[in-house]
DNA sequence: GAAGTTGATTGACTTCTGTCGATCTAGGGA
DNA sequence: TCCCTAGATCGACAGAAGTCAATCAACTTC
């Protein structure tokens, strides 16, 4: 798409409800960048592992194997939904663990309502 | 991607939030198509603009000139809406119009919390 | 029924996205 | 220091998606 840019703004920061005001064009970009990185089963299923998992962080290492694909396809959607603002990221010596912010999904559920 | 399907199921009949179970790999794909209607901000803008009309209809021919696309390219858009079923589709006389659906919004709210 | 209008479809093109093997980087342990 | 491990990055490729000009199909109106 010609006039999509990569948005580097605080996925934070938006956006009054779809239903309520015609969106201009930045932020319905950046909101379209955000609903993107929800957009793929594979990243759907990563993110609600770590919803799942009981504990507020999951290591990198338990994503892979059960999403039936590759480390660095892995390593690829996570970096999606790290810079979509879905999730953080820290590692702590070899690992890597992955939190849920949760105020960033908010936000977006709030987008629909 | 391999694994990806057309989908033609009922998209409202869909899911456990994404926060308290893992998907199985049949959700997974009707919810990421589910997002990825709203994963394009010239398709959010159609959205938005159904929505903030004050009717609950808008007429097609009112949806080309505001998107900057051509007609063909807003025809395109506005069937992957109804195809989500986040819009639906009435064809009276010469014109087109188009409403929300808003049971599929909730649903794809309450996927998110 | 001929002409005009609205919106969908087709075809071609370009850009974007998902995928993996290979490699690189950072950190830990012997 | 040397090697091993975890995860990120690179490079290449295939398939998906957005775009528009041209055309088609449905419907009005004269």
């Amino acid at each position: 798409m010609a006039s999509r840019k990569m948005l580097t703004l605080d996925p934070i920061a938006c956006c009054a409800p779809v239903r309520t005001d015609v969106l201009d064009e930045a932020q319905a970009a950046l909101l379209a960048n955000s609903f993107a990185a929800l957009a793929d089963p594979i990243r759907l299923r990563l993110l609600s592992q770590i919803a799942a998992s009981g504990a507020d962080e999951v290591c990198a290492c338990d994503l892979v194997e059960p999403s039936g694909r590759s480390q660095p396809t892995v390593s690829h959607h996570m970096k999606i939904l790290v810079d979509a603002g879905l999730v953080e990221r820290e590692k702590r010596g070899l690992w890597v663990w992955y939190r849920l912010v949760p105020s960033r999904l908010d936000s977006l559920r709030s987008v629909l309502g």
